[in-house]
DNA sequence: CGAGAACTTGACTACAATCAAAGGTAGTGG
DNA sequence: CCACTACCTTTGATTGTAGTCAAGTTCTCG
């Protein structure tokens, strides 16, 4: 569909270089238990738009995302379509334990997979405790992070929705430290569609908030995808969380 | 603040005769390794109404549902409220590896815990394979329902989201062999407004749902509290979910 | 039996969805 | 380089679903 991301080529990397290699699932894993991993490891890259695994497919295959964005979704048999995880670098690919696909999983941009066999990596998950305990944290930092997504969808007024979709994208692309800092700048990889399908909204709401928040002079586009944000705490205020929200100890 | 459940008696309770031992974080340890757990038990009730634990509190213990209903939910500053999680029998309550608690904690029933004090039970959590393999287990089959939920909160409509609330309940009171039965009874252990929070709905709006649905034919409630399903197929129809949904081997 | 909680129902409102059309923008090929 | 196409985005008009506000009824249990 498009070309492929030139900055990783996947043969030649070894673990020792890996990007991902502090926060994937074999993070914790010793040199040893590396080299099983390793030698059954198999990069591929997805172009942006392809799909990665349908919903009830086999899944033959689980792994990390080394580099670009995927996205967990889910789809109802009349189109409706909602968002339920995003995959970013070093984020995991597939349920081990499972043989089928329970979402869809697509490349959001152009993406990278480290892929192990299921059956093998079900094996060295049972073997290895390493693998398992960071396999598991992971697991229950997602389980945090649709939870908080539960709260959006639930309850939040489209305004809100936007506003955090907003935050987050900011912070996840500014540095913690650029969080503090009242003025930034950062662009949407999203069209108003992808946004709609995370925010459970139609893409004319999307356009429509994103709008009514740049005339109220929360946000400033410097184009349709880059948003420059004056006053990040008035933003913040637009989210409807409570001031110190998202930072739990 | 009401009488606490009578059909179990914790202090009488040793581990062999526990009512969900094949299904909590400790069903697959074996005998030597549920001594170092029963050791460290407690039970604790708390009645109908009780906050367990509240969003921010210091987390000194983790524990799994013994009897009862509690849920796990989120409120906005306003008092918006969000349920994000239903604790069930067997479930397990807290998250290992975290000493603040993120949600709020609440009986909805009464409720007893089989409590473990956090620090302990991480250690043992790290000893024994067995638990974390339970726990690893535990924790993706709640992600997956965290994500179905969001399908739920994001993009069905009112109807179909009481359609879907009944029919997991159903499944989990009745056993996975009734579920095919077309016909089935059972109760609603929750309030209108309970339900409401775990829908993204309001109280109001839950109870013309349901009103709606016996009007129709597909259910009839024999008590307030109490649901009989004629036809299950037709239930099922109303989620919205396709034919087989749930069903991933 | 009485009081409070839980539930239902009605009237009205509002927010976001839907339907529809028209600008914008980027990429392609003549 | 411009025209053409496909996609993305905005905007407007209208509808519809669920929310809000307000009684009123039915349960539960002390």
């Amino acid at each position: 569909m498009k070309n492929i991301t030139p900055n990783f080529t996947p043969a030649s990397v070894n673990c020792d270089e890996c990007p991902i290699k502090d926060r994937a699932v074999c993070a914790y894993c010793e040199k040893s238990e590396m080299a099983l991993l390793e030698a059954m490891k198999s990069y591929k890259t997805y172009a942006a738009g392809d799909p990665i695994i349908f919903a009830g497919d086999r899944m033959v295959f689980v792994g990390s995302v080394v580099t670009g964005v995927a996205r967990l979704s889910q789809t109802m048999e009349d189109g409706r379509k909602q968002m339920v995880g995003l995959l970013l670098p070093s984020d995991f690919v597939g349920r081990p334990g499972r043989s089928y696909s329970a979402f869809d999983v697509e490349a959001t941009t152009d993406v990278t997979l480290c892929r192990f066999e299921r059956k093998p990596f079900e094996k060295l998950l049972s073997d290895i405790p390493n693998l398992r305990e960071r396999m598991l944290e992971m697991a229950l930092d997602e389980l945090d992070a649709a939870r908080e997504w539960m709260l959006l969808l639930g309850r939040k007024t489209a305004r809100e929705k936007i506003a955090s979709l907003l935050t987050i994208i900011a912070r996840r692309q500014n540095s913690t430290a650029t969080v503090s800092k009242n003025d930034i700048t950062f662009d949407l990889n999203l069209t108003r569609e992808a946004m709609s399908e995370y925010l459970g909204l139609t893409l004319e709401t999307v356009s429509r908030q994103i709008n009514a928040l740049k005339k109220d002079g929360v946000i400033r586009l410097e184009k349709k995808r880059q948003v420059h944000v004056k006053d990040f705490a008035r933003l913040l205020a637009e989210t409807g969380d409570d001031a110190d929200g998202g930072f739990l100890a």
